[in-house]
DNA sequence: TTGATTGTTCTCTAAAAGTTCTCTACTCTA
DNA sequence: TAGAGTAGAGAACTTTTAGAGAACAATCAA
């Protein structure tokens, strides 16, 4: 339990990172609180420290930390579990954290958002967000954004047929298979996720 | 995190670069930031490097580059614009990068792995993440968590009846909505985001 | 090729910050 | 009222940082 300075303090130094982006000093600490000696405001700091308040790196000026500082700037989700109609959420073993930034974000993808409904059988809605690692080739089944005779974009399933004649195939049973010779179609990335914002 | 005199000095830096196309000396850095040594501001400029703000070109004078944005907070993607079939990729005006940490996460959100296929119908598959704003209440035509009899928890879209029953309606024409009194539901979250990673 | 300019590495120094300690004044309780 | 405990002041010390500047290497342009 924190005592009122404490508290006190400790909404200083949540303020002043908020404000400055990095950790107060001592003395500005002091001075805020209206305590002359160092000595004392170390010695809240480390009491702080010890309640886990807060954190504290050795070495270093300006080295307080709020201790849930890694969440603020992260890209990590808590992962609460599978959840299922009829079972209660059930635990992920070995895995209480899900990172948006490892699993989606590297140098060569980037982000595009889907017109029309000619993935909607697999979950690829009009207006989600997909996620393409550039490349130039593709295999079998994989979804690709393909660019046919060097002006239409599309994002269907991949497949090449043994006369070398390129299928792309919309997930979408009302639409047809299209077929075009290996040189009409240019292939830009393929999909590696998929992300829906809800309002 | 960067010291304040590294933000003054990555700002020079950027104005420079728009200003004049290429990369700011170290004396000129000097001069601007009131640093009389070459040395001191190499040490600067080493630190921004360090913590990915700046690049830097060996070999060669005015070799600063900023760096790419995407490295700098790695949970941006670039953003290529619209794709739909039959049509070249269009871009979407006023916006070229998505932030997938502002988009989906904050401090009462956490993850969930969807087992099923009872919300098939509006895209979200078996295996998805789906992404839960904590809160204890939902509106018409809210996706939310909901835990009935303290032991069942569902992913289902939540209907208030006039006579104050609660109404569960999967998002899939083959299973049939369900309806609970109130006091038998306890809301855990809504849906926020939902997302899917192909291998 | 040459010389001026620029970048790199190093040491030195002073200031600023953190740490540890003692001393004193105050409050609370028996 | 005496002793224990607590809080602030501040001195003494160590560590870290920032700037200066020297020495040297690399680069560019004439």
């Amino acid at each position: 339990m924190l005592t009122q300075l404490e508290q006190r303090i400790l909404e200083f130094i949540r303020g002043y990172i908020a404000q400055h982006g990095q950790g107060p000093t001592l003395t500005e600490i002091g001075a805020a609180m209206e305590i002359k000696s160092k000595g004392t405001v170390h010695r809240y700091v480390q009491a702080l420290t010890s309640k886990g308040a807060l954190e504290h790196v050795e070495r270093g000026w300006r080295g307080i930390r709020l201790a849930n500082e890694s969440q603020l700037h992260s890209t990590t989700l808590p992962l609460a579990g599978r959840i299922a109609a009829g079972h209660p959420i059930e635990a992920i073993p070995g895995q209480d954290q899900l990172d948006l930034g490892e699993l989606f974000v590297s140098d060569n993808r980037f982000a595009l958002q889907v017109k029309g409904d000619s993935m909607i059988d697999i979950g690829i809605l009009d207006g989600d967000w997909v996620i393409i690692e550039q490349c130039h080739t593709a295999h079998d089944g994989d979804i690709v954004v393909a660019l046919i005779d060097e002006q239409d974009a599309t994002l269907k399933r991949f497949k090449c047929l043994p006369d070398g004649q390129i299928l792309l195939i919309p997930e979408n049973t009302d639409l047809s298979p299209m077929q075009y010779a290996p040189e009409r179609v240019r292939i830009q990335g393929v999909l590696m996720g998929q992300l829906r914002h809800y309002a």
